[in-house]
DNA sequence: GGTATATTGTTAACCTGTTAATAGTATCCG
DNA sequence: CGGATACTATTAACAGGTTAACAATATACC
């Protein structure tokens, strides 16, 4: 009855996955209709923004680094190809490989957007204030360093594994 | 070159909403395999674990609480009603609404599920320790009501509304 | 060198997320 | 009362998440 150090109970509707879903539903709340002005869905742009990081990336290093399931990238990267916003060719090296690339048309859109998306992220951080952004990003970061370093009791087989 | 007050700026795959989806993420793995060993997506564990605390809800306020949008419910609910997990009826003051509870079944489900759904959670309270754990739930608490408090630009047709 | 094994990307099947439109009721208000 | 308006749940259409299976290519190993 004095202090609790035993399990701080989630009260059902605030357990841990709840909040982290709520929290990203509204920060991802801002991004949305802007991403649906200029056509794109928020994993398309996730896979845009990271192919223009670089000149090409094969298909299971996109996938890691937009953390975007293989399954789920096919599709993406058969609209996003329809579009003409990237281009795929087969790895000389390995020909199981595909590299992808960002089409001229591809990197426009996302010299484009890439100003919409920080406006927004600033707005979000001057709404949160730098020391609770920081700290928010400090602690998400442990989480998941924590969680994944012990966790991979009977599927090791995540992204890009 | 000294202290840099401002914008700390995402270097791309670190940005705030790939933060929070990637440490949901290493939370619901840990959830996954039981739940798919029970034969139960994480949304309809979270409607029946939502209907366990009330005797019925009516279709817009289990969405709410369960934080699922009434599209993505409806479907649930045919899923749920047709393996004899829940019960819908109408309801006679409003014949609009439809009000849903769990039957015998769904109740006895719910009650071999939750232990197993506590030993997870406490499996993960455990590795990220006591206060880390509060102080995630607080700045994520926090970052839903700042977020949310000054957002509805356009769209406040949110949950529930 | 030739077969077993592993790896890469895709397809398939099922489920949910998201937005828009729709059918059925309730309520408002003249 | 009766028609306009608002609300509730559902349906439709498209996109992505998740798991399992598959085809094609590379690698290992005898």
């Amino acid at each position: 009855m004095s202090s609790a150090p035993k399990a701080v109970f989630p009260d059902f509707e605030h357990s841990l996955p709840m909040l982290l879903l709520k929290a990203r539903e509204a920060v991802m709340m801002r991004f949305r209709p802007m991403l649906r002005d200029v056509g794109l869905t928020e994993q398309q742009w996730r896979v845009i923004r990271a192919l223009s990081e670089v000149e090409e990336y094969d298909a299971g290093k996109l996938a890691a680094v937009s953390y975007i399931l293989s399954p789920s990238l096919t599709r993406i990267l058969q609209r996003l190809e329809a579009r003409e916003l990237i281009r795929r060719r087969v790895d000389d090296a390995d020909q199981r490989r595909t590299l992808i690339s960002l089409t001229a048309d591809g990197r426009a859109l996302f010299n484009a957007v890439r100003p919409l998306s920080r406006d927004i992220y600033e707005e979000i951080a001057s709404n949160l204030g730098a020391s609770r952004l920081s700290g928010l990003y400090n602690i998400l970061e442990e989480v998941e360093q924590r969680l994944l370093a012990a966790a991979p009791t009977e599927q090791d087989e995540r992204r890009g594994r």
